[in-house]
This record gives structure tokens, C-alpha cells and sequence, in this order.
RNA sequence: GCCGGAGUGGCGGAAUCGGCAGACGCGCGGGAUUCAAAAUCCCGUUCUCGCAAGGGAGUGAGGGUUCAAGUCCCUCCUCCGGCACCA
């Protein structure tokens, strides 16, 4: 009895022990070190493959299932690219700076550099455990400071180049480039030579014979750096940032909840203007949009960055002072004598004026009032004194909101007149500036005309605070209909009295309109009748624009311009502007020629993205390479001195500071006391105290991988030339917008400095889903883990505890759910080679899916099957099904189909299918008595990819003696992959009605006769003419018959 | 609010160009094997009416185009993701 339960078959799927072999082998072997190009053993004639993974994170709870998920994909690939002739480059590293870090180092009370050298040796444990392919001699990590030497070398870079706008050139590939980042000598040679200037507000000058500028010499020193520093690809700028003067630090803004609280300690953020580091990511807008045509990646990724980077078209505008302007003989004049008035006026030179971005300047004679942001520059001097005190309070009250607090309620506008006007350029009349915090200083100019009559933020706060409407645009009958009809349920009295005026004409409407002010609801659906037929479209539209305040909302679409000045318009230089019946297209750029020739305005392009705030009061992170000099001189180390190692503190923590006005964030590199003091040239330094953020790692680690070992570069040009671009890149839709837009930034100031050959680091970019876990909902909607809940029969699910039935739903995993699955206990248990199954048949890799243990014995099953198609497990010897003769004819079919499935499907990443095709294959061969190794051998080798330690032990027991890895992938006949016979279906009146066999090479007649024939069709068209008959070949017959 | 993506059996999911809906796996039911169980192998499994033969319905809802719609078009609902006063 013992014996028989305890009986172990001695040939058994043991894949504990196949597994650790084959990983064993492979790291003694060096499988899978792949070379650089000139290196010895490398074969530069093979084509290559760069396969990358979206680097971890090393955390301290480890891996969890969802990382593998593109990792299995990825490795995947890489094996059948090798198998497929490639030289495969496919390495894997950790991205090991970071806040998750040091704020773990601070509870425990550990160094950051011990706690990430233990997770990272966890990962590493972890990883290998999968049988990844990577090439382990490539590993890198962000945190080890040879790593981090480039990371800062690669920001000197940017501190010593500046942005050519200008420039034009041709690159590597002979694309005409327009834009160019520069080393900085060259802009200040260019200025001390005198071939550049600059003009009175230091602005560059390129051709100094034609303009008005200031000699490069007759600069203060001062003014000669501000003018360099300004230009620099990183510069110091003082930047509204989220300041938690709790932590002591600057935070992101992903590092700030909905409630203007620190995401970590819940602390509150604050608006703070500080000095911060920049990078000037913004110059590269217009390549960051253009640039994504040309890559392979998902087409929703490429909207969001396209949206992120934000790219509007419209005008700039300048609103003059009214208290320094006036119109005089058709000529904008300054009545403040202390002017000096430029030679000519234009957008940028005119004084005292208010400028603003429109993307409507179509619309601009509708501007009836204006907005400046709370921290615009020209708050103080527009406010009068009689409203000075309001002014300040809202302004101050405004700085202690978060900009997240800020955009919180969108309900209620809130703003203070400054008593200050402006004169509308277009009509000449004055209109009162207004200070409101839904103008946000980082957009734009920071300051907007506002047109009630064609913006709803404006139109709302026109009518909270009573100011002129006048409608722009003739609206649509859509419009119309749909704001008729938000009117039946909600209506206000203004615009019942609005629609009194209507009634002179439709006595019906007055009647209809009493019966509403009774009512106080919505309009009647008769009273919509009396609107759309009693009174009619037309006179609907023209009511609109006689009065839009009655229409509780702007139309802010295109259409036809109203309401123009035309002759009444400011005449200044003896013209007026007309726009009226100009579609929007007609009058933008009729608009614009008009503020052109005037020098009011010109044509503007504006982009929602903002330069990269790079600074960190931090202490795990990167140390910014730069020296302060007392006298405010700002030094950048020489290349040679990196890296600039992170100073070893027993204290690493930031100070807490209170929030006061004059308080400066702290950074816990400010106490290495001895680090931070730098004699240099017999002048006292004090180092820059900042690190970098997480980001700067991970924007240039894939250069790292091509040559890890470099100590002069970041990385050799050839093997650069050779390995790049990524060809694919795979990781969580997480990161689609900020890690891959700073990492292509980044790649294109290498790029044109000359560093990098390709323009676009990632050609093709796969996004894998989030792994998700079951949880349960209880009828009261509150939702709880699997663990206080048993399962009845399949399906139903109850607590614990009251044995109430709950519903059970997908989840995010998390802690708190007690929903997160372990891969360590998953391996343990299954194997790797069924955990990888496991989780690329679970369904498409980019898509979303729940975690669901139950479903993993299946694949082990696989497992054990394609075990026992090779091996006895009574006897642990071959199969002694297993036979050298030919195979048969359904064997190799289905052989070859496999492997044209399986093929096709890794090109594609549809992995899931194309495991679907190794369990058919194995459903085909397992009833077999002989299985020729002419077969076997091969679908050996199909499997490699998904299961290698499987593979590499059948393929091993079937009599060869090196790894598989290497070996080329098996090729199928086109012809074995179709059948002689197949069956199709035939149909009356699209009904399904019978299925029959035919050759596969039948025409039309053929299938149509044999379709005839079938009884059950017969009976169907019995007494019925046929009409019509639609063959598709190989599939169908429609008999169309009444 | 705006922009994306997705809704298919009890569950995860298949389905080239519009051409047999539900491949494959899980679960469930039945059988073989076994003293018995596990494991293995075989058969069945969208729902519904019917003893059966056979019929009817069916891809989130409702319309439409077509010989033929999960797939194309219109309207709407739900879920997920992103952005959110961007002038």
C-alpha cells in the first residue's frame, strides 16, 4: 500500500531539477554573451536584433507577476530571433535611483545603497529563475557610479550646448534638419567675434549689420554670462514648483494627490517660485511630434505624447495700457514722456502693453475684457490702489493653494479686478484687466483676452462677475438644437427674458414663455415647437448674436464672423477691420495680416509641454555636476573629473523646514560639509546641493547596454552604429508619456552633438498589459481580498466569516487586497517553463487580464505532455513510440502547419495563439502509436522560445550534445500546410444549412453543385426559385432563393 | 468635460479582406483504467424548446448597409486608461 502511493516514476517531469540544469549549462557555457562588432567570435554579417525591456525598479517587495509579463515576450522573441540567424542583443539592467528608495531607507533606517544592492541581488535571483536569455554581462544598474558617471557626463552636455532654432543642416541619413542643440563655445565665440550681437533685452542677434544691438565688450561680465547661462540646454530658472516644506523638497507633480497633499505623509504642497535646474525640453517640441511618424509604435501612444507636447496655432496679440496709449491721428501713441519709443513698433518691441496667446484671433473684436495670472508680472503695476488690498489678498491666497487645489473646483471662477485697463487693439476701446486663477501663468503669455461670446470659461465668468458679452460667430443650427434642448431641463431667467424679446414677433412664444416663469423648470417640448417652427431658425441664430447672454453658453465653434467693427473700428493707420461673413479660416489669417501691418500681433505656435524641472532636494540620486561660485558665477566640472560621486552620509534625510517666505529647501547634501566645499584657482566653491530625478537614469540606459564596460564613453561609436535603434521595446503603458518622452529628448541632444547615429531611440514599441487579480464585492459594493473568501462549487463565492454571497470582480493587485501572486511560490510549484506558458496564454500580451492560478495546472499539463511524447516516464529512457521512420502524412502536416502558426504568431506577439497551436499539435500527436523523430525533433525546437529548459532537455535527450539555442529555426512547406479536403459551408438566404467536404482546389461550379446535392439543401429550396448563388472559395456556398 | 481602448459561453479568451461565432485552455458532466483514489486517456459542454429527429435565439442596447455583420455606418449604455480651466 505504501509502496504503491508513494511510488515515484522514475522518468517523471522533474523540472526542478531540469530547470536548475539547463540554467546551470547556460551560465557555464556563456549561451547567451552576445559580442559587439570587432570583438572576437562576433559575425558582423549576420543581421541584428536589439530587444529591449523596460528596466525594474528594484523594490523591496520583489518581483510580482506582472513584471515577467513582458519579460517572457520579449525573451520569447529573442530566442526565435536568435534561432532565425540573428545576432540578438537582449540585456537587462535596474533602474536603482529614486524616492521609493530613500524613503524606504528612511523608515528602516538603512542606507539606500544597501537596501537597492539587496533588492537588486533579489531581482537578479528572481530573473534568472524565469531562464531569461539575457546577457548577464551586460547588466547595469542607475545607482553604481560608473554607471551614473555617464548620466552626469550626459548632462554636462547639455549644460555646455545651447539650442540652435536656426541652424540648418543635413543629417547622418541626409534628411535636411532644421534645429540643432551646439556646443556653447561656438554661440560664445560666434558673440565675442562680433559676427552675433545682442539687442537691449539681451536677446540674441545673428545678422548685427542690419539691427540695433550692444557690442558683445561693452556687457557687464554679468550681463555676458546671463546672456550664456540663458542659452544653455540646462539652465537655473526660477519656476513656479510644488514645494513641501514638511519633506524639505520639491516634488513632482505625480508626487502630488488630488487634494494638494504630498503622495507620501500627506503633507501639504504649496506654489513656490524657486530656483530650480531646467532642461530646455521644449526646444524640441515640434521634433517630438514630427519625429513619432516615423516610428513603429501603437497609435494611441503616439496620440497621448502628441497631446502632451500640446501643439496649438494662433496669434500673439498685444493689448496696449490704456493709461500709456492713446490713438492719435491713426497712430498708436505713448503719453508716457519717459519712454523711449523703439524705431518701429512690432509684437515684441512694443512697450507697455499686456501680451496674450489666442488660438481664436479671429475673435479677437469680441474681447470685452481680460485676464492676467495671479503671478503675472504686470499684477502690481496694472492694479489701482482703491483695489490694491483685494488684489493682494487673492493673489496671496492663490500661493497657498496647489496648482492640483487649484484646478480642483472648475465650478465656481473666482478673480479680483485690478481697476487697470487695456486697449483692444481692434475696436480701440478700453476693457478692464482682471486677475483670475483659471489663467495659469505657465501657458502662454500667462495673460488672456477673454471672448465670452466664443469660450465657455470666459463666458461663465462674464456672467458671475457682469461683464460685456458680445457674440463672434454666427452659431450652427446643430448649436442651436443642442442648447435648446439643455434648456428643457434647466433654464435661468435671464434667458426667458432674453427670449421675451422674441415674442413681438410669435405672440404664441409670450404665452408659452409665461407658462415656463410659472413652471420654473425647463422648457416644454411645446414651447420648443413654438421656438423651432413659430419662429424659425433664422431669427433664432440672429437672436443669438443680438444677444448671447440669453443662450446660458458661448458658441465656441467655427462658422460664420459677426458683430465685426468693420468701419467702426479703430482706425489706426486709416483702416478699420471688417470680418463679418468670413468663415473662421478666411478671417484668422485676415485678422493676422491686419495685426501684422500694424505691429500688434503676429502668427504664434504654442505648445502645452513645459521645460523638464530636473532638480531634486534629494539625496538618492545623481549629484549635479556643477560649482557655485560666491560671486554668483556658476562652473560645470571638466568632463575628466567625473564622476562625481554621491558623499557617503550616515544621515541622509531631508530636514523639515516651516513654509515661510524666505525659507529655501534644505537638500541633505548641503550637510556633507567637507563634499560640498571645492577650492578651486585659490576661489572658494560650494558644489551644486540638488540630485537628478529618477527619470535621468532610464533616458540613456539603453546606450549603456551596447558597451557597459566603456570607461572614456558612453558607449563605443561602432557598436552604437551597430545596435541601435532599439528594434523593439517593450514595457508597461505606464510610462507612455513621461519616461519615453524624456528618453527621446534626451537621445536628440545626443543626436545632434554628434553622439548617437539614429534620431529616434525606439523604432518599434510594444506595451504590455497590467496583470490584474480576482477580489470580491459584498452587496453593500464594499470590496475585499480572496482571503476572507471560500468558493463553493465553480463559481460561487462567499465570506468567510457570515458566509454572506459576495461577486467577484478583477482587481488591481495590491497589498491591501492580499491579492498579490507570488512568481517565487508559482515556480516552486510549477516550474518556469509552465509559469511562462501560463502567462503568455492567458490572452493578447497588451491587454489587461486577472491572474487565475486555477487555470495554471493546465499549462503545466502541457508540460508533462510534451514530456511524455519524448521520454517513458516508467523508464525514464526514450519513448519507445518514438520511431526513425518517415512520418506520416497527418503528422507532418500538422507539424508544418505548427510551425507556420507559431512563426507568424511571435512576429505578431500573439503569443496566445500561438501556444494554442502547440496544444493542438499535441492533441494530434499524443493519440499517435509512432511518432517519428522526423517530427519530433522539430516541434522540439518550435517550443524552444516559449519553454527552453523543456527544450533543451528533450532536445539533449534525443541525442544531441550542445544547446538548442543556436539552432536554426525549422522551416515548413507551404504545401504541407494545407489540407486536400476541406469543408465549407453552405448557406440559403445567409442561413446555415449544411456542411460539406470538397476538394480544396474546387471552383465555383464544383462547389456549387456539390452544394446542390447535400439533402438538407435540397429541402430548403425546395419549391423556391434560386436568385442568386455567391461561392467564396475554399469556404462557402450562399444560395439565395425565394 | 475632452481624447483613447474595450464589451463575445460558467471563466480566460479565438475568429486574415465582411464569409461556418465560440479555436485553445480552465471549469463542469460522462466514460475507460483502478479494490479505491490521484494521475492518465477518451467523449460531451453557448442558451433555449423537444424523449428524439429537429427547431428557435445569440457577440453591451437600438437602428442601418449587405446575398452575408462580432467585424462596416449611425445613435446610445457600461467598464478601463490618459488629460483636465492649455486661452
Amino acid at each position: 500500500m505504501a509502496e504503491a502511493t508513494t511510488r515515484i516514476k522514475l522518468g517523471r517531469y522533474d523540472f526542478t531539477a531540469i530547470e536548475t540544469r539547463w540554467q546551470a549549462y547556460w551560465a557555464e557555457h556563456q549561451t547567451f554573451k552576445v559580442n559587439n562588432p570587432g570583438d572576437f567570435g562576433q559575425d558582423g554579417k549576420k543581421p541584428k536584433y536589439y530587444i529591449l525591456d523596460m528596466f525594474p525598479y528594484p523594490s523591496g517587495s520583489g518581483l510580482h507577476v506582472g513584471h515577467p509579463l513582458g519579460y517572457c515576450a520579449t525573451d520569447i522573441v529573442s530566442r526565435f530571433k536568435r534561432m532565425r540567424g540573428y545576432n540578438v542583443l537582449h540585456p537587462m539592467g535596474f533602474d536603482s535611483f529614486g524616492l521609493p528608495a530613500e524613503q524606504y531607507a528612511i523608515q528602516t533606517n538603512v542606507h539606500p545603497a544597501e537596501t537597492t544592492k539587496k533588492n537588486i541581488n533579489t531581482y537578479r535571483r528572481q530573473l534568472k529563475m524565469f531562464g531569461f536569455s539575457y546577457d548577464w554581462d551586460r547588466e547595469v544598474a542607475t545607482s553604481d557610479v560608473r554607471f551614473y558617471k555617464f548620466t552626469q557626463w550626459c548632462f554636462l552636455q547639455m549644460v555646455n550646448s545651447w539650442y540652435d532654432e536656426q541652424a540648418t543642416w543635413t543629417a547622418p541619413d541626409g534628411k535636411a534638419m532644421v534645429g540643432q542643440a551646439r556646443p556653447i563655445a561656438e554661440l560664445e565665440s560666434a558673440l565675442v567675434s562680433g559676427e552675433w550681437g545682442v539687442d537691449e533685452s539681451l536677446n540674441l542677434v545673428r545678422h548685427v549689420a542690419d539691427e540695433h544691438f550692444c557690442k558683445w565688450s561693452d556687457l557687464t561680465k554679468a550681463q555676458q554670462r546671463e546672456v550664456i547661462d540663458g542659452h544653455r540646454l540646462a539652465f537655473i530658472d526660477e519656476i513656479s514648483v510644488n514645494w513641501c516644506p514638511e519633506l524639505g523638497t520639491v516634488l513632482s507633480n505625480e508626487e502630488v494627490d488630488n487634494h494638494g497633499r504630498s503622495d507620501r505623509g500627506s503633507h501639504p504642497v504649496f506654489r513656490r517660485p524657486l530656483r530650480q535646474w531646467m532642461l530646455r525640453i521644449t526646444k524640441y517640441s515640434e521634433r517630438l511630434i514630427d519625429d513619432l511618424d516615423e516610428l513603429d509604435w501603437p497609435e494611441p501612444i503616439k496620440l497621448m505624447q502628441r497631446n502632451w507636447v500640446g501643439r496649438s496655432t494662433g496669434a500673439e496679440v498685444v493689448f496696449p495700457l490704456a493709461n500709456k496709449w492713446e490713438i492719435k491721428d491713426g497712430q498708436w501713441s505713448c503719453t508716457d514722456a519717459a519712454t523711449t519709443m523703439p524705431t518701429s513698433l512690432n509684437y515684441d518691441s512694443f512697450p507697455h502693453a499686456i501680451r496674450v496667446y489666442t488660438t481664436r484671433p479671429d475673435t479677437l473684436y469680441g474681447a470685452t475684457y481680460m485676464v492676467v495670472a495671479p503671478e503675472h508680472p504686470l499684477v502690481e503695476q496694472l492694479t489701482i490702489d482703491a483695489q490694491r488690498e483685494q488684489v493682494s489678498e487673492y493673489v496671496a491666497a492663490t500661493r497657498r493653494r496647489s496648482e492640483l487645489d487649484r484646478t480642483m473646483d472648475t465650478k465656481e471662477k473666482t478673480g479680483v479686478f485690478t481697476g487697470g485697463y487695456a486697449i483692444n487693439p481692434v475696436t480701440g476701446k478700453p476693457i478692464p484687466v482682471w486677475v483670475a486663477d483659471y489663467v495659469l501663468m505657465g501657458y502662454g503669455t500667462g495673460a488672456i483676452m477673454a471672448v465670452p461670446g466664443g469660450d465657455s470659461r470666459d463666458f461663465e465668468f462674464a456672467c458671475k462677475f457682469d461683464l460685456e458679452i458680445i457674440a463672434v460667430v454666427q452659431p450652427t443650427s446643430d448649436w442651436i438644437e443642442q442648447r435648446l434642448s439643455a434648456m428643457t431641463s434647466k433654464i435661468d431667467q435671464q434667458a426667458l427674458d432674453g427670449f421675451n424679446d422674441l415674442s413681438n414677433d410669435c405672440p404664441q412664444l409670450g404665452e408659452e414663455i409665461a407658462k415656463c416663469r410659472q413652471r420654473s423648470e425647463g422648457l416644454g417640448e411645446k414651447t420648443l415647437t413654438v421656438l423651432r417652427d413659430g419662429v424659425g431658425l433664422t431669427k433664432l441664430v440672429n437672436h443669438f448674436v443680438n444677444n448671447p447672454r440669453a443662450w446660458g453658453g458661448p458658441f465656441s465653434g467655427e462658422g460664420v464672423a459677426v458683430n465685426s467693427p468693420g468701419e467702426s473700428g479703430v482706425a489706426v493707420i486709416a483702416d478699420s477691420c471688417g470680418l463679418n461673413g468670413k468663415t473662421t479660416t478666411e478671417a484668422k489669417s485676415a485678422i493676422l495680416d491686419w495685426l501684422e501691418a500694424r505691429g500688434v500681433g503676429r502668427s504664434a505656435v504654442n505648445y502645452r509641454l513645459r521645460d523638464w524641472v530636473f532638480s531634486r532636494q534629494k539625496y538618492w540620486g545623481e549629484p549635479i555636476p556643477v560649482l557655485h561660485g560666491e560671486d554668483g558665477d556658476m562652473v560645470a566640472i571638466e568632463v575628466d573629473e567625473l564622476p562625481l560621486a554621491l558623499p557617503e552620509m550616515e544621515d541622509f534625510k531631508p530636514a523639515p523646514i516651516a513654509d515661510g517666505d524666505d525659507t529655501v529647501p534644505m537638500p541633505p547634501l548641503g550637510r556633507a560639509k567637507e563634499w560640498v566645499h571645492v577650492e578651486r584657482d585659490g576661489k572658494t566653491y560650494r558644489r551644486d546641493l540638488n540630485t537628478m530625478p529618477q527619470w535621468a537614469g532610464s533616458c540613456w540606459y539603453y546606450l549603456r547596454f551596447i558597451d557597459p564596460e566603456n570607461t572614456t564613453r558612453i558607449c563605443d561609436s561602432e557598436a552604437e552604429k551597430y545596435w541601435m535603434p532599439v528594434d523593439l521595446y517593450v514595457g508597461g503603458a505606464e510610462h507612455a508619456v513621461l519616461h519615453l518622452l524624456y528618453a527621446r529628448f534626451w537621445h536628440k541632444v545626443l543626436y545632434d552633438l554628434g553622439y548617437v547615429s539614429t534620431r529616434e531611440p525606439f523604432k518599434k514599441l510594444f506595451n504590455q498589459g497590467m496583470i490584474q487579480s480576482f477580489a470580491f464585492r459584498d452587496a453593500r459594493g464594499l470590496v475585499v481580498g480572496p482571503d476572507k473568501v471560500d468558493a463553493l462549487d465553480g463559481d460561487k463565492f462567499v465570506l468567510k466569516d457570515s458566509g454572506e454571497s459576495v461577486e467577484r470582480i478583477v482587481a488591481k493587485m495590491s497589498k491591501g487586497l492580499k491579492n498579490v501572486v507570488n512568481p517565487d511560490e508559482i515556480i516552486s510549484q510549477y516550474g518556469a517553463d509552465t509559469f511562462r506558458f501560463y502567462e503568455m496564454y492567458m490572452g493578447p500580451l497588451d491587454a489587461s487580464k486577472p491572474w487565475n492560478t486555477r487555470d495554471v495546472p493546465g499549462l503545466h499539463k502541457l508540460c508533462q505532455r510534451i514530456w511524455r511524447l519524448v521520454v517513458d516516464e516508467e523508464t525514464d529512457e526514450l519513448s519507445t513510440a518514438l520511431s526513425d521512420d518517415a512520418p506520416t502524412p497527418e503528422a507532418l502536416r500538422a507539424l508544418h502547419k505548427t510551425i507556420k502558426r507559431v512563426q507568424a504568431d511571435i512576429e505578431l506577439l500573439k503569443l496566445n495563439t500561438a501556444i494554442a497551436a502547440i496544444f493542438d499539435f499535441v492533441n494530434i500527436l499524443t493519440p499517435l502509436e509512432k511518432r517519428s523523430r522526423a517530427v519530433i525533433e522539430p516541434f522540439v525546437l518550435v517550443i524552444a522560445p516559449f519553454a527552453p529548459h523543456l527544450a533543451e532537455e528533450l532536445w539533449s535527450r534525443l541525442g544531441h550534445d550542445t544547446t538548442l539555442a543556436y539552432e536554426p529555426w525549422p522551416g515548413y512547406d507551404e504545401a504541407l500546410t494545407v489540407d486536400d479536403e476541406v469543408e465549407i459551408a453552405v448557406q440559403v438566404c445567409g442561413k446555415m444549412k449544411a456542411r460539406i467536404t470538397v476538394a480544396a482546389n474546387s471552383d465555383d461550379d464544383a462547389m456549387k453543385e456539390a452544394a446542390m446535392a447535400d439533402d438538407r439543401v435540397a429541402k430548403a429550396i425546395a419549391g423556391k426559385t434560386v436568385r442568386k448563388v455567391i461561392v467564396v472559395k475554399g469556404r462557402l456556398v450562399n444560395i439565395v432563393a425565394t
